[in-house]
DNA sequence: AATTTTCATAACTTAAGGATATATTAAAGG
DNA sequence: CCTTTAATATATCCTTAAGTTATGAAAATT
């Protein structure tokens, strides 16, 4: 004997009302509606499923049995109904995101513990790589969402790239740095320091070539090369090294006394950093819920970065 | 998100089965329409419930999130189906059966006992009463069965009526009563003993008149009346009374050495025993199950009754 | 690259399920 | 006891789901 679940689920219903009418209105459908689905029902099983012309509506004992597992079944389409408007709410589901080591570390990763507290049934998969490799996971549907500096006009039309912040750096060093400490910094100061390189392949390892190139510093002694932020930061601590960092890493840092920027103005790479996707792939929400999160947080921490540098004199 | 239970139920099968084709099968359904079913769910929520584009089929969290409550709602209607199987089957349920007080005690009980063996979970209700409150409990759907003595063409044509014995009658005593100790019995002998007598309204009151009055005695001292089976037996065995019973119920106390009849032919009532229910009112199939299975054990019983019969002297 | 397997789509048919209007019927009340 | 009232059953119509077979498309496999 073959059962429709939601039969039984409108038994239950009607069990639970005491009645065919407010059964129905509990159902949200009409009275005809329901009394011709438990007719059927009767028939299909060979029993009553209520006594005959008993009017305050008396349930057999079968029905009570079959209403019994009707409530099972409601109680599992509303957990099912429940998690769909999780998930498509985005507050629950995976997002598989990855970016810049220096970003992912410095920025991203507070960014998504405040995430986690807003949405914790959210999953993030965190992985690194920079542009290139991110466009190839993105396209091979292993990653929802990169976040790397990239030019803008250099997207394939295939991708979407939204920008949170200009691509801008700033030389840092420790905050007991002897030039953390001068207040009126030249130039030429310096040259003297040996300087911390992050990994050759990176956007980064050329931002810095450039900048000192552009400073006149062809020759620069590299301390320590490769390694990522956190290794950085405690090279940079123990040492007298300076290294080429985003300008909104070292800004995040800074309250905790860990890195401060030099005044210099140094040259802006032409890249932006931002949020590329996939254009072509449908979103889950869960990863459109962390891609609005990740931008309103940019939006506001490029506020405060702002205001910081109305306060800041930058020399070149 | 109103969802639909069934839909639910596919999609755990075909996840289960790890394919359509193999989902649709497990369900005894076509590949498309299992097929169709699905992609009109994922419509509907408004997300993918399995990859695109990957030929192992592979669900997503939505999915399985949804399906192990697909499994739920499985079980829940197959535990439906199977109460039904049973109900329908005359294997669980309830039936509510009367009949004659002595003849309940006597010889149904007994058969009851055996029906719960074999059918654990039919519940019996008995209760007890005398043919014309039968009638009245059965044509007021109190009663599902009754089982009473009645004559075969006084049964109003609303009611089906199968005889199960012909509605014998003995001179019933204990075994250490004189009498029951004598190997030539003549009439005259039974004179001497004061009576037992059922309740006044009872058909084997006016039976035992009848039946005194048909061996010539009209003056009958009573010693005691109008108690049960247990009663009677009671009160039987620790005199030299005398009573008048169904066969049936001597015949099946006479192994226990509780009650014997004496071999003496009295008057047959015109009534027989059968069970009486009412032919417009459908009967559920416990208790059509009950009601076979007591026919059966009368048809047995009435053999063994048989056999003895021929075995023994009967005078008058 | 061809083959095989599996899933998606098309077109059609049947049955279920929704609505409104209305007939029946059991319970209640004068 | 008959009338009233409230609830259920039925009638009719329409929309949509769901089943079928045949067939097309696409991923994996060889």
């Amino acid at each position: 004997m073959k059962i429709d679940p939601s039969h039984l689920e409108i038994l239950s219903a009607v069990v639970a009302a005491g009645g065919l009418t407010e059964g129905a209105a509990a159902l949200g459908k009409s009275q005809p509606s329901v009394s011709r689905t438990i007719s059927m029902l009767e028939t299909r099983i060979g029993s009553r499923l209520f006594e005959k012309g008993r009017r305050p509506l008396r349930p057999t004992e079968l029905c009570l049995t079959l209403a019994a597992e009707g409530r099972d079944i409601h109680a599992a389409t509303e957990r099912a109904s429940q998690a769909i408007t999780k998930y498509t709410g985005g507050k629950s589901g995976t997002a598989r995101v990855a970016g810049s080591p220096i970003f992912m570390d410095g920025v991203i990763s507070n960014m998504i513990a405040g995430f986690q507290i807003a949405f914790p049934d959210v999953r993030i998969d965190q992985s690194y790589g920079y542009a290139t490799k991110l466009m190839e996971q993105l396209s091979a549907g292993n990653i929802d969402l990169a976040i790397c500096p990239l030019k803008n006009d250099h997207v394939p039309p295939e991708y979407a790239f939204e920008t949170i912040l200009p691509g801008r750096n700033v030389i840092a060093c420790a905050p007991t740095h002897p030039l953390a400490r001068k207040t009126s910094l030249k130039l030429g100061d310096i040259a003297a320091y040996p300087w911390i390189t992050p990994p050759a392949d990176s956007p980064l390892y050329e931002d810095l070539r450039k900048v000192l190139k552009g400073i006149g510093i062809t020759d620069f002694k590299v301390s320590f090369s490769g390694g990522s932020l956190v290794s950085v930061m405690n090279v940079l601590k123990g040492s007298d090294s300076l290294t080429v960092l985003p300008y909104s890493v070292v800004f995040l840092q800074k309250h905790l006394k860990s890195l401060v920027a030099l005044p210099i103005r140094i040259e802006h790479p032409e890249r932006q950093l931002g949020l590329l996707r996939r254009i072509d792939r449908p979103e889950r929400p869960a990863v459109v819920r962390f891609r609005k999160y990740i931008k309103q947080q940019f939006a506001s921490l490029s506020h405060s970065i702002g205001e910081q540098e109305r306060n800041t004199l930058w020399r070149k």
